[in-house]
DNA sequence: ATCTATTAATAAGA
DNA sequence: TTCTTATTAATAGAT
């Protein structure tokens, strides 16, 4: 909302990241605070930071409650007892986390270059190779920046052989004036100086 | 935030109270799943009206997860431990996949992240560079693959048609000669059967 | 619900 | 983290 609007997906960038976490974390209290005075509503919030912190508000300064409310709705809804409905839910995370592991675990594979692009259809392998391309890209990219800045030494290097160049040059010029004073034959030389140095390359 | 500003305080107005609960909460749950995208994080918020009712939101469709995951970080906090026995080992079970997932999402992040090309050298680079675009390159062919296989499927049932729209054309010409000879107008024919395909385009 | 004049939130840059 | 500021987003009040 500000300065450019924001893409609603993750943002890449760590570092803005963690940024906006922490802005729109307080935001999001902010409003849940405020909500709550002003309707007089009973709210809990729970984030979970990516690395696993737990950052929490409940406007009656009794989370417990509030879910211990929000699970006898939840049970109304589904029929199942508070008891039950807790062990089936953490079992349910068990399979939830076991899910993920897998979807890492291909991912892992396919950075090992195995053969799961057997097993993927029409879509999948188009989105694998749109992530790829990215990847690429970065690495271009990267690379692009390494070599500019070996091209910046480069030529900084030209500048100082030229420069010593010139005056090798120059003593030449004088030793030659000395030789053909005394009388002996002139030794020929090159019509150009000597560059030491060639044309830049396109490296892209 | 509008036409005016408003007093942090209960509003005593029923309607306007009503009113303000029902766009601020939608502005809340917004808010909290554009932040769940932008930085990553799972967000579970729990409201209760007045009247009793409860509005949910849970980012990872899981709010139970959520709720067992600030548990265990409240239980840490204050050094409690009331879980029951029952249910013990499930959680540790969780705790363990927690742990692993963490290192799978450490291991991919790193993989994928700006963090390892930017300690790469630019051999290293290149040679990266190269495993990728070998990965593109069989994605790209095994994506042809498949669309070749389409593409002989429509090529077959291009083939059918065709039969199918000769047999019919013949049928249109034995039709008008019986019509001709019946001394009727006749009936204006196209000048080339009814192509029932087109082109094939060019996929790749 | 829908419409806007305003206020609030916040992205980007220090 | 915290501040500033240019912009976008949310929403109060009216319809």
């Amino acid at each position: 909302m500000a300065r450019g609007k924001v893409q609603m997906r993750r943002i890449e960038n760590p570092v803005h990241r963690q940024v906006t976490f922490c802005k729109r974390r307080m935001g999001l209290l902010k409003k849940a605070k405020e909500l709550s005075v002003l309707c007089d509503a009973n709210i809990g919030v729970i984030v979970a930071s990516p690395h696993g912190k737990i950052y929490d508000l409940a406007t009656n300064g009794n989370m417990q409650g509030l879910i211990e409310r929000y699970r006898r709705t939840y049970s109304e809804m589904h029929g199942v007892s508070s008891e039950e409905n807790k062990t089936q839910a953490i079992q349910e995370e068990v399979l939830a986390l076991t899910h993920e592991i897998d979807l890492f675990q291909k991912g892992l594979r396919y950075m090992h270059g195995e053969n799961v692009i057997n097993h993927m259809n029409l879509g999948e392998l188009q989105a694998l190779e749109n992530n790829l391309e990215m990847w690429v890209n970065n690495i271009r990219s990267k690379k692009m920046q390494i070599m500019s800045k070996e091209i910046e030494v480069l030529r900084y290097k030209e500048g100082i052989l030229q420069a010593a160049n010139g005056i090798l040059q120059e003593r030449i010029m004088e030793q030659n004036g000395i030789l053909n004073f005394s009388g002996t034959t002139m030794v020929p030389q090159p019509q150009a100086p000597f560059y030491l140095t060639m044309e830049s390359n396109c490296y892209f």
